[in-house]
Formats: C-alpha cells, structure tokens, sequence
DNA sequence: GTAGCTGCAAAGCGTTTGCATTACT
DNA sequence: AGTAATGCAAACGCTTTGCAGCTAC
C-alpha cells in the first residue's frame, strides 16, 4: 500500500512559486515571499515540500556554500555563480564531455558530475 | 601595521596532519586524530586554523553535502565522491577544457570552475 | 610586555523532526 | 473516518564567536 498523495495549498503555491522563475531561490527566499498571501505558512513546511518535490523529480537541489537553492529545471545543467552580486544563473555546458573527460583514465564508475563556475555575471560586468 | 603570525604547537599538527594524505579530512576527523597525542585540543581550533590556512592559500576547502572538507592540494583540480562508501578522491580532469565548454556563448567572465563527479570507487566496484 | 593563539562554552545558522491540529479525499 | 500535510517549537549538526588565560616573540 503506497503512500497517497494529497493536494495542498501550500505545496501548489511553493511549485508555481518556483515554476516560472530562473534565479534559483533558497527555502527562505520562497517562505518570505509566500508569506504574503499565506500569512502562517511555516519556513518547515516550505523546506518539508521542497524535500518531497525534490525526491519525485519535480524540483532539484543546487548546494551553494552554505545555503541550498532550488532549481525547477531539472535536465542536467551547469550554473554559473557571480562572485560580485551572488546571483546563480544556468549556464551552458556540454555535460556528457564533462563526464567523458572525469572517465578518462579512472578506474570506477563515473555516473554523474555537477560542475558550477564562478565569476562575473553578464549584469556586473556591464556595472561594473 | 599587519598582523604577525606566530608559530603554534596546533597549527603544525594539523598542517603536518593534513599535508602527507589524499583523503580529504574534515575538520573533526583531523581534530579525533590529533586529540591522541594532544588531550586538550579543542574542536574550534582545529575550525580557526583551516580557515586561516585556507585564507593563507595552504588549504583548499572541499564542500561536500553538509560538511566541509579539507584538501592540502591547493592546483585547481576535480574530485570524486563515492556513492557507496562516501570516499573522497582527487579525480584527473582537464579543468581548463572544462573552464572553455563553460565560456562559451556565456555573457560574463567565467573565472573558475569546481567540478565534482560521483559514482562508484573503484575499490567498491571490485567489492561489489 | 604585547598581542596572537588557545580552550571552553555558548551562540549561530540552515535544516530537520516530534507532536498535536487541520484538512484533503 | 482515516491519514497526509500543516504549524509551531524544539532539536539537530556543523561551524563560528566571545572571552579569560596562555604562550610565542
């Protein structure tokens, strides 16, 4: 006997929260902005969720020194982290030659690699 | 006026501890270890001293889902996290190539990349 | 003697968990 | 009605910090 899954206000609100979006917000940034309309949500709720749509594919972890951010877009993909405003972005990168190059010449198996480059984002640097 | 550094019985240790391994070491494993040969060594010690170490460029930090651990390998290079036993490894990987895959078609300046692989040891595959 | 370093304990941070209550189905 | 999901607060694990005493220079 499986497990039911019930609808929730509140993990609909967390998903479109984080559906159309490309900024990778952490647990507390979703909490603070549905707060507004869900005036008690709870931070345990918001992290209860993520952890659960994480498990079924819906949503994937992107660990940042520290803090975890979250990402909708689940495929395989870089990000690139700007050392100047901390903005994570996606970022294109040809995955399977990353993971060809780790193979070479190692003697386990190679599954899975996840890469994030640092520098300046295309914003900052127009700031400079 | 710049802060003197003073020799200390400690930070020898650790970096003597730290400096003849590739297993990556977290803070407490280096502070269990140590704390044989000296009882009353204490845990925020052994954190003060990697991150001074690290700031100094003598150590890498090597973050890893929860705990942070240490490399005294400082040349930009990948690891390798076994899924089945948790070892962490150094991992041959041109990391520049990488770095090229990244700049490509991205607006900013991409400055560094860490890449982390995961999969299966060697030493596990043979165990099976 | 001065100021960096230590040990200890307490606090900090992001995250998870226990439990009584609420609300889907 | 039954049980998954919630809100709250307390606990968690890792790391940092405040402070009085110690130690290298």
């Amino acid at each position: 006997m499986s497990k039911v899954i019930r609808q929730s206000r509140q993990r609909d609100a967390i998903l479109n929260q984080i559906s159309d979006r490309t900024d990778h917000p952490t647990a507390e940034m979703l909490y603070l902005e549905l707060k507004g309309d869900m005036p008690n949500l709870s931070l345990a709720t918001v992290y209860r969720n993520l952890s659960q749509l994480e498990s079924w594919g819906d949503v994937q972890r992107v660990s940042n020194e520290g803090s975890t951010r979250y990402d909708f877009n689940t495929t395989p993909h870089s990000h690139f982290i700007c050392t100047r405003c901390g903005a994570v972005s996606d970022i294109d990168c040809d995955v399977e030659a990353v993971l060809e190059a780790g193979r070479k010449g190692f003697g386990g198996d190679v599954e899975r690699c996840v890469t994030t480059f640092y520098g300046v984002c295309p914003k900052c640097k127009k700031t400079n």
